[in-house]
DNA sequence: GCCGATTTGTCCGTATGTATC
DNA sequence: CGATACATACGGACAAATCGG
């Protein structure tokens, strides 16, 4: 696989700055010492900076320089309470990952699952539960509702390892875009029996309906996260534009 | 403030494609013909295009072509990847916004305080809760933090208006990125309070920690935003990274 | 299967504008 | 004021994927 020359630069940066080469609120070297650096052009460097700024990694400052505002998570402000360290070693040791397939069946869209799939009535789609695991604790409830004409063959053994090594080994086919909406939904019988929860204790969890597109603009998955509230955190970077 | 080029053909086509000027799937001019279109360089057609990629509204495809693949979202959501005021968001939507100011005092920050917010013990903060209405309905309780030093002259009276306008209005600062994570967390009486809500209903409530700089690399403020759970939505749009 | 036309992806060099110091 | 640094814009060249004849 022949990468591009900015992924490569970018992918450098990242690093450089992960592991402390460049320090805390540092001015990075600039763009004329970097381009002398990597031996590309303007543009080329300016491309894997502008994905640094989207990833919050660095703020660029015209007539000044790049400064480097990376922090890791870990000792970010952001760690509230002590359930947080346990939450992230959790994830950061998380080799045991498991997933159990709770239900594997093929439906036909209906009326009710149109509105909030987005798929049509009609159409023929896998319908599966899966219960993720990390560390031997349920963590997510996931409903996959994936379209059989572009995803077919799937099979309870496929779900039981990996979906996506499936669509992106043996299909071939190329995950483009996800768009995912964030709610905050009460909880069902169905979540606290999986998910191990008492309705005394949280009655809500954290939900991320998402869909996807491949390649040829097909979106071909539906599916619903229902994420354990207390292990549940989502992190973003946003940038003010004009 | 002069504009440029790439972003007014950014905004003429995401208006075009959200007025159905370009259907759901259809393919967009090629690139040769919106140049055309706009008089413009290739570069600048394709980075107003790749805005509109990263926000989901269309996706290209090598050797075919840009497709549509926008979908109308429910106005009350917020769009994640994009820093706006509770005010500017509201008024995009056409709602009526109010903001309540329940505390506004100037305190330094303690060591459980750092924790927290990432600032260091014994910073000068202002540290002002408001409450956030819209149509009538208590939606938002923020717990904000602003650097004294960095936002002077903070006043209740601008806190009930706008406090980005008065940053970049008056103190003609910039803001450039916000770094955030989404919980769900358990409601406090406070919540519950002020929200206006039941805890025999919902008993926990979407929260956003988000850590702001400004174009200087200040982290100038923290803010914490609790939200009604019932009302609370985020969207996304993911975008392969190769 | 081949070939050429079309379309997007990557990369380069250069010129000019604007903000900072 | 000049030097430096990032921002915007243009034009050209070649590669890679797609599609139709």
């Amino acid at each position: 696989m022949p990468k591009s020359i900015y992924e490569d630069i970018y992918k450098d940066l990242k690093q450089k700055i992960e592991n402390d080469v460049f320090t805390y609120q540092e001015l990075l070297p600039s763009e004329n010492t970097l381009i002398q650096t990597y031996h590309c052009s303007r543009n080329t460097l300016r491309r894997a900076v502008s994905r640094l700024v989207t990833d919050g990694y660095v703020q660029t400052m015209q007539g000044k320089g790049v400064r480097n505002i990376y922090q890791p998570v870990d000792q970010t402000a952001f760690t509230i309470g002590e359930i947080e360290s346990f939450r992230e070693s959790a994830v950061r040791n998380g080799n045991h990952a498991f997933t159990k397939v709770l239900l594997f069946t093929e439906i036909a869209i209906n009326e009710k699952q149109t509105r909030y799939t987005g798929f049509l009535p009609g159409t023929e789609v896998y319908y599966i539960q899966r219960l993720h695991y990390l560390n031997d604790i349920p963590l997510i409830l996931n409903h996959n509702y994936f379209l059989k004409e572009v995803v077919p063959g799937l099979t309870k053994e496929i779900a039981e390892k990996s979906i996506y090594e499936y669509l992106e080994q043996t299909l071939h086919m190329t995950i483009v875009n996800s768009k995912r909406i964030m709610t905050v939904e009460k909880m069902n019988q169905i979540d606290e029996t999986y998910l191990n929860m008492n309705a005394d204790d949280y009655n809500c969890m954290a939900v991320v309906s998402s869909q996807t597109y491949n390649s040829n603009g097909v979106m071909f998955e539906y599916t619903q996260s229902r994420h354990r509230p207390d292990y549940f955190r989502f992190y973003d970077n946003a940038v003010r534009k004009g």
